[in-house]
DNA sequence: TATCAGTTTAGAATAATTCTAAACTATTGA
DNA sequence: TCAATAGTTTAGAATTATTCTAAACTGATA
């Protein structure tokens, strides 16, 4: 617990109860995705300590100091992962299902300029799979 | 207009008065980045032909007849492509531009294998901006 | 031209997300 | 230790893109 209250120091977010019980769920060392009501519903399935407007209010601050992803899929969703490393993602629209690719397994050999005043600030591949 | 007819019938789609406005806006022969609002928006700017509700059907059913692109990026909107060749995007989350990035000037030299059961559908690769 | 499956429509419903403003709390400095 | 306060949480309302519904309409066919 002191481990997890001390990345959220370090990222200058106050541990709150909040925070500590959403980081500590998020980042136990295994690699997730999670959607804001996924998160919600895993957290209050025994007692109900955060708020949905919290977990909303969290998930996008992770996301602001880099401790989260956020992948955009499916329109009706955003996905954060907690894997923030290089990485790219398969995502199947009918079971909704969001698989990590592992680096190795994709090269991209030849990447546009961005345009003029512009900065590349991320590059998402998705590959959309169907049965 | 009869040109605009013959798409619509070869992909066995009613030539309704409705069908053909929309058509006839979109392929005009320039490559162009529509959502339902801002489609809407336009259409209706002289007279009110097509209601909102049809312009959401519109657009899903020439999807699936491979006459658009649907493309998701941001989460809150959806946009739709007239250019259904392979090429990729860039976009700016700030300003909601969206650009096309030409075929060759992205490879992807490393493509990984689908999960068992799985087929690839699409592949989408966003270069996301920033200032 | 009558029929009818396919289409369109207004408006209601849905669902994810953001907003609001009041209550709460971690931190700081005395 | 404690009061002040800036930062945080919250319930519930508001927003927004999209889908649904079921009634009216229309293009194609016989």
């Amino acid at each position: 617990m002191q481990r997890i209250k001390e990345i959220l120091r370090s990222k200058n977010l106050r541990p709150t109860k909040q925070r500590v019980l959403i980081a500590d769920h998020l980042f136990d060392g295994t690699d997730k995705h999670v959607t804001a009501e996924s998160l919600f519903r895993e957290l209050s399935s025994n007692k109900r300590d955060v708020s949905l407007a919290t977990v909303y209010n969290t998930l996008h601050e992770f996301c602001k100091k880099e401790l989260l992803n956020k992948i955009t899929l499916d329109a009706d969703k955003v996905y954060f992962d907690t894997n923030t490393s290089l990485h790219h993602h398969f995502f199947s629209e009918k079971d909704k299902i969001l698989l990590d690719i592992k680096n190795e397994d994709v090269k991209i050999s030849l990447m546009p300029k961005a345009p003029k005043g512009k900065k590349i600030k991320k590059v998402e591949l998705v590959i959309y799979l169907e049965d």
